[in-house]
DNA sequence: GCGGTTGGCTAACTGTATTAGCTTATAGCT
DNA sequence: AGCTATAAGCTAATACAGTTAGCCAACCGC
């Protein structure tokens, strides 16, 4: 019998395929063992465990994700670069939910790789608000104010939970923009 | 042998608070019947499923923000209304993670309880924002915004997303002010 | 070709949700 | 008070997901 030929890389990657049509929460061994054409305990040989596995396909999308993000910003500043960022954002995690879904957990305190990648692409959103004078820890309050915003956004529409017929796209736009046009209002407390 | 007194209503409580305690994926029936002194067969007695069990909990737990909510907008508008809001769901949040868990999955679209429930919240996020004067579709994009800012800051606070030292509190009410003033700003496109 | 390495398998164990079916406490009626 | 029907609780058993142990054979390097 031949064997399958499988490597740790290509278990991750089937994973976050799955992942992504099944979700998070429904990516289970057994599925992945069929598809990748094996049977359940063989995958122990590639995964230490369900869980691990979910970290490894969150670390891969924060990879991919990163990229996403850092490829729509090149050449772009102020308004424009937030709305590259914003959109490249939106398109990623609608097109890989549960790839999403992998990536929100936060590394642990010793996850040298999770936090090193999770700052990776906070340095990216520190390039694109950096057109926007915020000082000191003002630029990291308008970083976590943008990322709860598209996080919450894109969480609640994968979720579906946004019930009314008004256009998605229309919505995030507008998010978009009041969010920018916040940005560039005068800060009220700078000492705060 | 005297009976344990259950009643499907203090099941769901026990549930809650428990979610509170151990998180909603934390949540088991094994646990919970240990908790109320059962044996976890019994509490299909009172309780369709595990899923059934955190449905109704999602149910109850929008009940209640949504009082929480309502009682700390009273008497305020404008602005005032927007950080009431704001600040009495981040201390929901905080204090109930495994309820709030349970509040976000949206209820299916033939779950008219669940459908009323979450249209209930909604009413009064419209009501705080009315006095900014959006009309039609706008007033549901920001009300999409207000809640995606919030519901994202808050999720990623409970995953311990915010890796820097910077006061939490001082970030929230930087995003809920920056929300503000973003809505008292003109809209660039009123016919988006 | 030969031998170690290692991917894959079957069998078995654990923990969780759930169902079936029995027993009996208890509420309500007479 | 006694009778009865309902329903709360129990034990036993099933199904399925994750995981471990231990065997076997395919492949890689010599």
């Amino acid at each position: 019998m031949p064997r399958a030929g499988l490597a740790p890389a290509a278990v991750i990657a089937a994973g976050a395929e799955l992942a992504d049509e099944v979700g998070l929460a429904g990516l289970t061994m057994g599925l992945l063992a069929e598809r990748v054409g094996v049977r359940t305990p063989s995958l122990y040989k590639h995964v230490d465990s369900l869980d691990a596995l979910r970290r490894s396909i969150g670390l891969q999308a924060k990879r991919e994700m990163g990229d996403a993000l850092a490829r729509a910003c090149v050449g772009r500043s102020g308004a424009d670069a937030v709305h590259a960022f914003a959109d490249a954002w939106r398109r990623w995690v609608v097109a890989h939910p549960g790839r999403y879904a992998a990536t929100v957990r936060a590394p642990a305190p010793d996850d040298e790789e999770g936090l090193l990648l999770a700052d990776e692409v906070l340095q990216i959103l520190f390039a694109v608000l950096s057109g926007f004078g915020l000082e000191g820890p003002r630029a990291i309050d308008a970083a976590r104010m943008v990322r709860s915003a598209l996080h919450g956004f894109a969480s609640l529409e994968s979720d579906g939970g946004f019930g009314f017929p008004r256009d998605i796209d229309r919505s995030y736009h507008y998010l978009v923009t009041t969010l920018i046009a916040g940005l560039r209002s005068p800060d009220p407390d700078p000492d705060a």
